[in-house]
DNA sequence: CATGAATGAGCATTCATTCAT
DNA sequence: GATGAATGAATGCTCATTCAT
């Protein structure tokens, strides 16, 4: 009697989150190419041969890796979406990168780890594209509401500011004091009238 | 023959030098790992052999890398180490730091890629781990001076937003508007009537 | 129930045969160390669980598709195999090797893969030798009939002349003019007196 | 004091030939995909890296084993080039095709046993095929000009005679009886006058 | 009987490092 | 000092085979 078609996707399933899992652990902290498949198995407790049962190459492991914390952060975006973003919107966003972040700081760890890899990061830049260029264009619009004299320019820095603060949080998230910065970020951006 | 040991000595400065920086130029570019001794050795034009007369290990010669511009990173600081910053010490400060970014782009690119990898990165932490308290109780103290709410926190967002810039820079050089931003920062920073 | 019984084995029978055609087409067209057993399951759309029940190894499987060709060929012979072969059979045997050729051209482009390949080879040439040495007594006898000076070379030189058609036609079935040398080995051998 | 080029030169000589050798003595027993370079690597005592300082691939290797067979073939030929072949340049081309034959065993019979090996073949085709056109091209001729019927097939069958016989021969080498077969196939085509 | 998840040995290949010359 | 041949451990990956269900 084999297993019925449900057991063996519940199990495919059971496996691969287990994979990811690992995987991601270790490449964040070890780094990807610190990061031998055979140690992956051994650290999920399978054997190598299993693993790309469920993933073709290393490079594939990553990338399902890299697409599901991309997923989640342009989901988030993708709410502001529609024209422009009002205030209350961007405290809103703000909060949500911010906690984003927080509850996937193994992610972001990774994902600066490898964002400056030359070789690596080429492929994670194409699917980011996109995103980063619709951020682009609603945050220089944000600010060109605000009269900022130099709108895109304050985008460009704001964004800085934000990966500054993702990777310093996602380096020393004990030590770096992600709620005061992120109060003093709102204040800076939002009270307009003490704002540049 | 007391001349010939000093030419020695200048031809050996000279190769290392050359290792060096070809080290760095592909590490920069190609990645750590993926940058073979046989590829450094090929486009310095000497042998692999040779290469282990001077470096005693791959890591080694990357320590050496980090360390060397780490030290200019220093030195800047150090001139403005003497208790407090008065504000054309700070815009001078700011000045610096892009110069020193913009001179050695190839350097800080490298830097980033080590930053995030958490094994490699221990060694350069404890050399920068007291520059790092330098400069924040530094900050801390301008921001005290400027009667800011919570120095502390800003001194800690300053930081995050130096180095989000630097990454952002160093990832897209020709894309990233530093002069702009850098405009920005000294407005934001030293027009104290206009910031927060 | 005798049916059930009937039914069961004629269904194996079914499935045997579809995996020794499916394994035949793949081997013979991509090599049998390219062959992989997921691919030939895959193919023939069984599991590759299912595979070994009715094959213990892979290379069982090859062996039985060989033995499968090889009988095919042995019984053709055994028609002729009393004594001597007058002109008439010897016309008949030909064109039957001809027939089994054109008709089993992926079964052939197997058997040379394999005929070369002396460990994998040995197994099947056990089977082959007592056919072997049966044609060669029949073809010595033929020509020694013919007063042909040096029957026994004789005979090896038509033995090879018939591989080397069957490779050159197996490897290149469009291009290669099998019937029009069918014709003249026909005429070669048979009117004696234009013959050496 | 390092090694004189001429000494790297030699040592490089040396061990490519090594290299070649046992890996043609291999490649001709067990056949390509059942030789594993560390088998090659063992058998002529050197480390699996080191051959790979002399031959970047598995392939490569097979390549260049076989090229350096065929070019011998192909000399061979080309000194009958020129337009029409006599009847002693015939003698000469099947004299010195048999001469081969049994100077190069094992290359030979690695080379059946790679020309049967569908997916491996086709490179080697590519570096044979202008021959085998200048050769088709050439045995037509010489049929034509001896007034044969179909002097196209009977180059064809000519070809297959001389695949078969070497066939033969390669596989065994101590029982067929070439030289008988040689005179036999000279006689065959050069006494015009007993020859269809 | 039938499934496909799971194993583990084996493979081609790379590369930091050593060392005889 | 200088060379590059040589090593061998490690890596990503494949695949025949087993086995719980």
């Amino acid at each position: 009697m084999p297993r019925t078609e449900e057991q063996f996707e519940e199990i495919r399933e059971k496996r691969k989150k287990l994979i990811l899992e690992t995987a991601l652990e270790l490449f964040a902290n070890e780094g990807y190419h610190n990061t031998s498949i055979s140690r992956i198995a051994n650290e999920a407790k399978i054997s190598k041969g299993l693993l790309y049962n469920y993933f073709k190459s290393k490079e594939e492991l990553l990338n399902e890796i890299l697409s599901f914390g991309i997923d989640e952060f342009v989901n988030v975006f993708d709410q502001n979406k529609d024209g422009n973003l009002t205030d209350a919107e961007m405290i809103y966003f703000i909060d949500r990168i911010f906690e984003i972040l927080q509850n996937n700081q193994k992610y972001w760890k990774l994902y600066f780890a490898i964002a400056t890899q030359p070789t690596i990061f080429e492929k994670v830049l194409e699917k980011v594209q996109e995103f980063i260029e619709e951020y682009f264009r609603m945050m220089t619009a944000f600010f060109y509401h605000k009269d900022i004299e130099d709108p895109e320019a304050e985008a460009y820095l704001f964004g800085a500011l934000m990966d500054g603060i993702s990777m310093n949080f996602v380096m020393n998230p004990m030590g770096f004091p992600v709620e005061k910065v992120k109060k003093l970020i709102i204040n800076k951006y939002l009270n307009i009238k003490n704002f540049e």
